[in-house]
DNA sequence: TCAAAAGTGTTCTTATTACACCCATGG
DNA sequence: CCATGGGTGTAATAAGAACACTTTTGA
C-alpha cells in the first residue's frame, strides 16, 4: 500500500452515550452486538459517519434509528483515536451523549434488530471496544454538565416533582439518596434560580401528600442568562 | 472527479491552538501557509495523523516539529467535521490545545520553513479553513480551565511573581488588567490553597521593590486533591 | 389511624467583596 | 527624592451548611 493511500485507509464514527433517567438509577442505553467483531457484546450505539454527512448528524442519526426521538440534547465530548482500538483497522470515533426522557422511548425496529437495553450505569459490565472508557468519559462530562447548565430537565418528564429532580442529581452525581443533598437547601437553591414555574396540577396516584408539579421555563432561563445569570447546583 | 479528489476521499488532522504569554497578552502560534489551498494566510499548525499514530501523538508532533518542545500540557478539545470545511475533500479535524513558556519556545527549522509567529489573541485575523472557530471554542476553554485547574502556571515561567501571576488570568479572562481581579484577594485566595511555595531569590533588575518569586508545587496540590480539594480561581 | 413523602425557616459558619496606605528599589 | 510597582488587613455582606417538625393524602 502507498503512503498515500494509507493515509485515507482509515474510518471515522460516531458513538452515542445515551442516557436516561427512570426514577431510580441513571441508565444507558446499549445494543447487543449482531456482527463481529465483539459479537454478543454489549456496545454503545454507534455507526459510520456517512461521506457527506456532518458529525452531529451522524450522531442525530444513530439516535433517530434506535429511538425514533428528534430534537434531543446532543453534546460531542471526546475523540477517541488509539490506533489498536477497532481490531480490523483504524477506526477513529466520535464519542457524543444525549439525554432522553425515557418516556418518549419507544423500540424501534433497529432497536429490536439489535436488541436495544436500558443498563443501570452502575451495573454496566465489559462493553465491546473501548466503551467502557467512553462511557466513564461521558458520565464525567455529564455529572460537570450537569450542575452548570440546565440540562437535567431532558431526562425527566416535561412536568416534574422537586424530589424527582433532586433524586435525578442524587443519581447523576452518584450521591447516595436522600443523604447526599439536603432537601431544604436543595428547593431554596433551584427555586431562587427562578427559572421553574409551578403548574397548576398536583401530582396524583400518591399514596402519600401529593408533590406540586414545575416546570423548566427556558425562555426565563435564556434571557437571565443574555443577563449574565449562570446556572449552578 | 479530478486524480487528487478520487484518492482524497477522507482523512483526519490534528490542529494545535498553541498558547503563550510574555505578560502582555495572550498569544497564539500561527503559521503561514505556504501551499494550496489558503495560500498565504495565516492557521493553525496541525497535520495529518498518521496511519499507525495515535491522536494524542500527532498533537505532541505538531507542537514538537515546530517549537521543539516535548511535555508540554496538551489538551483535546473537540473534533470539527462538517462536510465542507476542507475545500479539496473530507477531512475532519482533532482540535487541542497547548499550553507553553514563550521562554522556552526556540523557533525550528519547520518553524522557518512554515513563517511561525505568534499573535495576540485580540489581533487574529481570518484565518484558513474554520481555524478561526477552532480557536474560539479553544480559547474558551481554557477560560474555563484555568479557573478550575492549576494550568496557567504552564504559561509561566518556573518562578514568577504573584502579579505576573495576576496579568496572566487577567489576560486569559480578558479583563481590564488590574481592575478585573483585586490585587489583595487575588493574593488571598491562591496563597489561600497552599500550592505555591515561596524561592529564596527575589525578581531582580526592576527600578522598584522587587518582588517575590514563587513556584507551583505539583506534589502537594497532587495530594490535596487526593483530599478531596479542587483548585478553583 | 397509620405510613409515606411533602413542605417549610432559622442559625451558624464560611467565603467573597470592597477598600487605602506604607515599603523597597533603581534611576 | 521621585516614580514605580510590591506588599499588607479589616469590616461588611453574601452564600452555604446544618438541622426537625407539621401537613396531606391513600390505604
Amino acid at each position: 500500500m502507498s503512503e498515500v493511500e494509507s493515509f485515507f485507509k482509515s474510518a471515522f464514527s460516531v458513538d452515542n452515550v445515551i442516557f436516561g433517567f427512570d426514577g431510580g438509577d441513571l441508565k444507558v442505553l446499549l445494543i447487543q452486538r449482531g456482527a463481529a467483531p465483539f459479537r454478543g457484546k454489549w456496545a454503545l450505539p454507534g455507526d459510520l459517519v456517512y461521506p457527506n454527512e456532518d458529525l452531529d448528524t451522524a450522531a442525530e442519526r444513530v439516535l433517530e434509528q434506535l429511538t425514533g426521538l428528534r430534537g434531543v440534547y446532543l453534546e460531542q465530548v471526546r475523540t477517541f483515536g488509539a490506533v489498536d482500538r477497532h481490531p480490523l483497522g483504524r477506526v477513529i470515533t466520535i464519542a457524543y451523549f444525549s439525554l432522553i426522557k425515557v418516556s418518549d422511548f419507544a423500540l424501534t425496529p433497529a432497536s429490536f434488530a439489535q436488541s436495544a437495553h436500558w443498563h443501570s450505569i452502575s451495573d454496566v459490565g465489559e462493553l465491546a471496544f473501548d466503551h467502557n472508557e467512553i462511557l466513564d468519559i461521558c458520565l464525567q462530562r455529564l455529572q460537570r454538565k450537569v450542575r452548570n447548565a440546565p440540562v437535567g430537565f431532558e431526562l425527566l418528564p416535561q412536568k416534574f416533582t422537586l424530589t424527582e429532580l433532586q433524586q435525578l442529581y442524587e443519581s447523576v452525581l452518584n450521591l447516595p439518596k436522600n443523604k447526599g443533598l439536603d432537601k431544604r437547601n436543595f428547593r431554596k437553591k433551584i427555586l431562587s434560580m427562578n427559572v421553574l414555574v409551578e403548574c397548576e396540577e398536583m401530582q396524583e396516584g400518591v399514596a402519600h401528600r401529593p408533590a406540586k408539579l414545575y416546570q423548566f421555563d427556558r425562555e426565563r432561563y435564556d434571557q437571565f442568562v443574555a443577563e449574565g445569570f449562570s446556572f449552578d447546583i
